[in-house]
DNA sequence: ATTCTATTTAGAATTTTATCTAAATACATT
DNA sequence: AATGTATTTAGATAAAATTCTAAATAGAAT
């Protein structure tokens, strides 16, 4: 958690893939992996990523574990990019 | 430039740093160098980065090169995050 | 209890990124 | 013209990130 691992996690496109699906609610990790042209393995490794960032929380049942966007840290981001346009934040 | 390029820029910390530095103003290598314990040539390396990613941009004059940020990129990365949190931009 | 399904973990291989030293450019000053 | 200063480029090395295969876990279903 924490500034760098956001940015670092933000910074792969599969990974932002991840996100934009996890818009529409969550999924479990073999629904998100269908989506994409790589082995479950590598899938993981993105999930965890994302989660030890903090944009995402899991929750498991059954046999699954469900993926889950975590807004707050998307806002941490803004927050900071903010400091860029002049405190303006959004009109 | 492209979201792909400016995410990776923004992920790491020193050019993190560079783009935090230059809210006071254009800078130019050698004084952005001064801030930090690398080589000039790995200063002109995440300057690159950053410039191929959109998020400055360079003047020339004299010997020296100046360096400035361009706020309109940063806003759109702001805007691609804001799908995160509802269109909710900030209040 | 055995087998099946979903997912992660470990380890290895590949690719990408960050950094340095040394050399190249470019312009300024003497 | 010769030297000096600021910066970049090239090439090499080291470190970090991505991906795969194979094995390990965990729980579900037979």
């Amino acid at each position: 958690m924490g500034f760098p691992e956001t940015f670092k996690a933000l910074s792969d496109p599969i990974r932002r893939e991840i996100l934009v699906l996890l818009r529409q609610g969550r999924m479990s990790a073999g629904e998100i992996g269908q989506h994409f042209d790589m082995t479950g393995a590598t899938i993981s490794y993105h999930l965890s990523q994302l989660k030890k960032a903090g944009l995402i929380f899991e929750t498991k049942y059954k046999n699954y574990i469900y993926y889950e966007i975590n807004v707050s840290v998307v806002e941490e981001i803004m927050l900071w990019l903010s400091q860029f346009n002049g405190g303006k934040k959004n009109e």
